[in-house]
DNA sequence: TTGTCGCAGAGCGTATACAACATGCACTCG
DNA sequence: CGAGTGCATGTTGTATACGCTCTGCGACAA
């Protein structure tokens, strides 16, 4: 719950998260509090100065976002192509219903959730890699969903992400990894030059 | 400490934590244990199963690491280039300490204590770059320090990255941050391709 | 008026007790 | 003899109590 209040801006960069308003929101007691944000720290959506406090991080800047988007080709094709190779029928089955959750919240035009399920199509389709890589991917996934929910899924672009986003699963269906993996960077590369643009304005 | 016997390999891939076992080794009781598991397990370094255990993360595969080395392309060169512009004569001093230990490291041929202070000179510097990516790096650093001490540091070659740092260093010094980013961007091109025959044996 | 010391309160750090859950084994019944 | 069920045990999940540290405010003295 917390989480989401960071990923969908309710709880904005810098705000200060004591263990006693979290425990107040959430209804449960100061160890489970702490685990969870502890996780969050591990996520990098939280850091903590002992006995002060834990705060929200601060958000990328669009440098950094950026540069994010460089690692996201090196990693994200590579990954997807070993998940085509070792792709289940219940994973094709997630992906097939974040996709569906997908669609209505482009329609609802709801740009944090559908920021959210964008990231959920990708993880959910990097799981079955079977990579380690996997925990170095979310780790990044945390900071650039923010943003871009923010700055792109406020505009009528995604409607195309959706489209390729389907071309993947269709590629995943048919079990050839080399076109999962074109497609796959394809569709990053895109979102690299819409985020840019989006951030020249 | 915990994290010690994970990156030396004194726990392996797959060893089972539980946290009475980490008690007794650690001498705390269990909500520290907890949360120090939990912090492992955001870095990727362990795994928490429900009411089953925690265990530590399995191994790297030598394509994977391959590809954190281009990964590192990416961000490193940035970063150090951004840590040049701002840094202060603490972070300086720091990096020297750290290189000097490195020289101690690998007189003593201690590869695991060399590996950890190879990551300790990259993320000192990259910590001066204020950069909200630093989280993002630890993480994948910490997957592929092992990697590095068993495969690379047990050989001679760690000497010629000695002297990278030490150019790197230099630049620094003379807050020069295009040559810094040059030099970084050499060094880990170096990393890669002496990983790449390490891992060909 | 200003600086320093002390105090009080808020918040985190740690320890421990109890509850819930998963696992494996033994026993029983078919 | 085999399969299924129930129990015992080990391990994590949660709650709560107590202690320590840091911070901010106020009073007193120079």
């Amino acid at each position: 719950m917390i989480r989401e209040d960071i990923l969908t801006g309710r709880q904005p960069a810098g705000a200060r998260l004591t263990e006693a308003m979290v425990m107040e929101r959430t209804g449960v007691s100061r160890t489970p509090v702490r685990e969870g944000l502890r996780s969050l720290e591990g996520e990098g959506l939280v850091i903590t100065y002992r006995s002060r406090g834990t705060f929200v991080t601060y958000r990328l800047t669009p440098d950094e976002a950026q540069l994010l988007y460089e690692v996201r080709l090196v990693l994200e094709p590579h990954l997807a192509a070993l998940a085509a190779e070792r792709m289940t029928p219940e994973v094709l089955a997630s992906v097939e219903d974040v996709l569906a959750r997908f669609v209505d919240a482009l329609d609802a035009a709801e740009a944090h959730e559908a920021g959210q399920l964008d990231a959920d199509f990708h993880l959910t389709i990097y799981e079955a890699s079977g990579s380690e890589l996997l925990s170095v991917l979310r780790g990044y996934w945390n900071r650039l969903q923010l943003e871009l929910s923010e700055r792109v899924y406020n505009t009528e672009v995604p409607r195309r992400f959706l489209d390729e986003h389907l071309a993947i699963l269709e590629a995943l269906k048919q079990g050839d990894p080399p076109l999962v993996e074109k497609r796959m960077k394809q569709h990053i590369e895109h979102g690299r030059t819409v985020l840019a643009k989006a951030l020249a304005r």
